[in-house]
DNA sequence: GAGTTTGAAACT
DNA sequence: CAGTTTCAAACTC
């Protein structure tokens, strides 16, 4: 197995911004919690439960390796009646502190014995081995037995689990805390370690959300360092299993070895999944030990049958997994597919740097990765944070996101995403394609669901919708990628059901689905099981891989990852003249390059996205129906296009809301520039596309200026982060009116276009509104750099197309 | 379904 | 940066 960048991976997941986090905002801001001490931590090793499990999933997650940052340790007050549940689970409690107790008393023993020192300091020197197994296992073992509605088999298996879970995950926080004391205590001997511990003692599980308690819950519950918490654990478990046979840690250790070289197994929650699962199976009086063991199918008497079945069932995973160390290949995606996908393709990871970012953290079904957390403390149930949502969400800089399926549909978000705090809908179309399959597929499950559509497009005035349909009709979108009914679609909805939008796959033989050939890759997305793939390392499992092969890909072209789309369509709301703008203003980032499809083909990104050609394309005998590249303005002075090109705000079309690039995304979903998620509230999803809506239905696009900017920046040699700073900073307002208007798409446009010449166009052509032709040539002039913009006719597909 | 065409991505 | 190769989707039969 290649595992070519296990180091970049290590990196990814470190831990980062945890102040940023909202978990870390959600435990400062738990008034029982007493801060006891503040810590500065370096962390080496990058266990970083801070932050939402679909980190592992993201190909961006970290940029930053090693930080300082001032960690509150919270004590954990056991014996605190807030710690019980609202239902009443106290008695659960009760039953796991003892061992609690036991547990945090050998970890503290172990540390104070040193006997941790060594592993400690070998953790520092490759940390990333144990801190990924940690991380994996951990996510992997809440996810297996967390579960997504796949997982729940039984009716009362989420409450039984939710009973379990929390016995975990007091034991962990006790135990978290004990070790950080231990740690702390032999301070010497642990240089450079650092060990969090963040415990919400008011966290409620909810009946429904003890999945996502756990996922994110772990994650609240603390952060620390997997060199140190990896071995304590593993010494704990051994301990604390005692003679007993030590299933457990051998399993531990054993996945340890294997989790070597294993992508799937090196996060550095694989050993404190196991070390997870053995406390849980010692909290469930060792019958878990039993259940693991696989062959056991007694009960105990305190375990009641559906903590069993919830056993056997994790049991069943954490063998699954095993198994399927060293035989990736061969391992049968599609069984575990029916579990993961619960999870994994639900969490559209946004990787901004530092911070994540669920994108599809709204799907409050999907609930794997969004972080919703109930503490009693305010007496308030906080379901908080869904990372896009909540304004301290901050988005970092990075352009990567792997987001699986958004597409997940955005019926699922249509119910939930009112219940953002912000009250605003996380949901925004006219733009993304993908946003517009889903609404395709909206309208024809839910026929004349006008709400369904306004649903998809809070925030959006009507025009927009309007501009959505007509989008819908263009050729690319309603007649080929969007037609359900045809016969590929109609597999596709077999085959997902239709629903989760992931109608796309791959076919991929050698790229192993790890490049950009792949679209899922290319759409940030995992390839699920409808791909047919060979060989693919797209996936959950191999999660590392694809962190470290996304970010090999983003360093040779940051925006690799960002849609090839640029939309910029922003309703004319403020200004009269984009009266024409449809969904479809938009522009290929790069420009085709076709030579014999005469861009009328899917072969043609343009057409395929649904755009027209523009400047940047270096196509011949352009057909574009969507807008050609054929003109050129005469008017537009290559001399100015330069320098005014990065004053344009992209957004700027209406300039009523988008200051920024992000903002300029509003309508796209667009992937996420680095300035996009910090810019903008963590309102919309911040998942990128690719303008297919890649299997995932998810498609793409939008896209703002700025990213452009950013491209051309890139390639002039500009850091990244300046440009992120760039943009971020970037008043909206400061462009002129004029400018804003201009369709993003230009601008966004590429930056190798041969031309940059003046080139006019298309919709002169085409035959667009006379104020949007006026427009467009404003805008040329005074976006020299990204003359062309064919697009601006282009920008009206659905009227050309119709 | 196999083979061909096409153009993007990757490589040199 | 240009040319070439590789790749997988799109297309054709």
């Amino acid at each position: 197995m290649d595992t070519p960048q296990r180091g970049q991976q290590h990196a990814g997941t470190a831990l980062s911004r945890v102040e940023d986090s909202p978990v870390f905002s959600y435990i400062s801001s738990l008034s029982p919690i007493k801060p006891v001490k503040s810590v500065h931590i370096t962390h080496a090793l990058p266990l970083n439960f801070s932050s939402p499990p679909s980190v592992f999933a993201s190909p961006h997650v970290n940029t930053q390796k090693e930080r300082k940052i001032p960690i509150r340790y919270p004590v954990l007050d056991s014996s605190a009646p807030d710690f019980s549940s609202e239902d009443g689970d106290d008695k659960s409690l009760s039953y796991v502190m003892p061992n609690l107790l036991k547990l945090s008393e050998c970890a503290i023993d172990e540390k104070a014995n040193c006997r941790t020192k060594c592993l400690l300091n070998e953790a520092n020197v490759d940390p990333p081995e144990e801190c990924q197994k940690l991380t994996s296992h951990l996510s992997r073992s809440l996810e297996y037995d967390c579960g997504s509605p796949n997982h729940n088999t039984a009716p009362c298996y989420g409450s039984q689990n939710k009973v379990d879970l929390k016995r975990v995950r007091v034991s962990l926080v006790d135990f978290a805390c004990d070790v950080q004391e231990a740690v702390e205590s032999s301070a010497n001997d642990i240089e450079g370690e650092d060990i969090r511990c963040q415990v919400h003692s008011k966290e409620e599980v909810s009946s429904c959300d003890w999945e996502n308690l756990i996922t994110d819950g772990s994650v609240n519950l603390f952060v620390f360092d997997p060199s140190t918490e990896s071995e304590a654990c593993e010494e704990r478990c051994q301990k604390v299993r005692g003679q007993d046979a030590n299933y457990s840690t051998s399993y531990s250790l054993r996945i340890s070895e294997d989790s070597i070289g294993d992508p799937q197994r090196s996060h550095p929650a694989g050993a404190l999944a196991t070390c997870l699962k053995s406390t849980a199976l010692d909290v469930s009086g060792d019958y878990g030990q039993q259940v693991f063991s696989q062959n056991n199918s007694e009960h105990t008497p305190q375990v009641p049958p559906t903590c069993q079945q919830n056993n056997q069932e994790i049991s069943d995973q954490f063998e699954k997994m095993d198994d399927e160390v060293g035989d990736h290949d061969l391992f049968d995606y599609e069984t575990d597919y029916q579990h993961q996908r619960g999870f994994r393709r639900r969490c559209l990871v946004f990787e901004v740097a530092g911070s994540h970012v669920v994108g599809d953290s709204k799907d409050s079904s999907s609930a794997s990765f969004s972080i919703s957390f109930k503490h009693i403390s305010g007496d308030k149930q906080q379901t908080s944070s869904k990372p896009s949502s909540g304004p301290r969400q901050h988005a970092l800089p990075s352009i990567g996101l792997h987001l699986n399926s958004l597409a997940t549909s955005s019926k699922v978000r249509i119910a939930t995403e009112d219940n953002l705090p912000s009250g605003r809908k996380l949901l925004s179309l006219p733009c993304s394609t993908g946003a517009i399959s889903s609404l395709v597929t909206l309208q024809k499950t839910s026929r004349g669901s006008s709400v369904a559509e306004e649903d998809l497009c809070p925030g959006n005035d009507p025009q927009e919708l309007t501009e959505m349909r007509n989008y819908l009709q263009s050729p690319a979108i309603s007649g080929e990628e969007l037609d359900l009914n045809s016969p590929k679609k109609k597999k596709c909805k077999l085959e997902n059901g239709g629903e989760h939008g992931s109608c796309r796959r791959c076919n991929c033989k050698k790229s192993k689905c790890l490049k950009l050939y792949c679209e899922c890759f290319a759409a940030g997305v995992y390839c699920v099981g409808p791909c047919a793939c060979e060989g693919c390392l797209n996936k959950p499992i191999h999660e590392d891989i694809v962190l470290a092969t996304r970010k090999q890909i983003e360093s040779r072209n940051p925006l690799a990852f960002a849609p090839k789309v640029i939309r910029a369509s922003a309703p004319a709301t403020g200004i009269g003249e984009d009266i024409n703008k449809t969904p479809a203003s938009a522009r290929h980032k790069r420009g085709c390059n076709c030579k014999k499809s005469g861009c009328l083909k899917k072969y043609c990104e343009c057409y395929q996205g649904g755009v027209g050609c523009s400047a940047s394309c270096r196509c011949e005998g352009c057909k574009n129906t969507f807008g050609r590249r054929e003109g050129v303005l005469p008017m537009v002075s290559e001399e100015n296009e330069p320098k005014e090109e990065q004053h344009v705000d992209p957004c700027g079309d209406d300039g009523v809301e988008f200051p920024h690039e992000a903002d300029c995304l509003h309508d796209n979903d667009s992937p996420v520039t680095p300035s996009f998620q910090i810019s903008r509230p963590p309102l919309r999803p911040p998942f990128s596309f690719s303008e297919k809506p890649p299997r995932s239905s998810v498609a793409s696009i939008g896209s703002s200026p700025l990213l452009s900017a950013c491209h051309k920046l890139q390639k002039s040699g500009l850091a990244k982060s300046k440009l992120e700073k760039h943009l971020q900073t970037a008043p909206e307002d400061e462009t002129p009116k004029i400018l804003r208007e201009m369709p993003s798409p230009l601008n966004a446009v590429k930056t190798a276009s041969p031309s940059r010449k003046r080139v006019s166009p298309p919709q002169h052509e085409i035959g667009s509104s006379p104020s949007q032709k006026g427009g467009r040539r404003l805008i040329l002039r005074s976006i020299p750099s990204f003359p062309a913009l064919t697009g601006v006719s282009s920008n009206d597909p659905p009227e050309t197309a119709l």
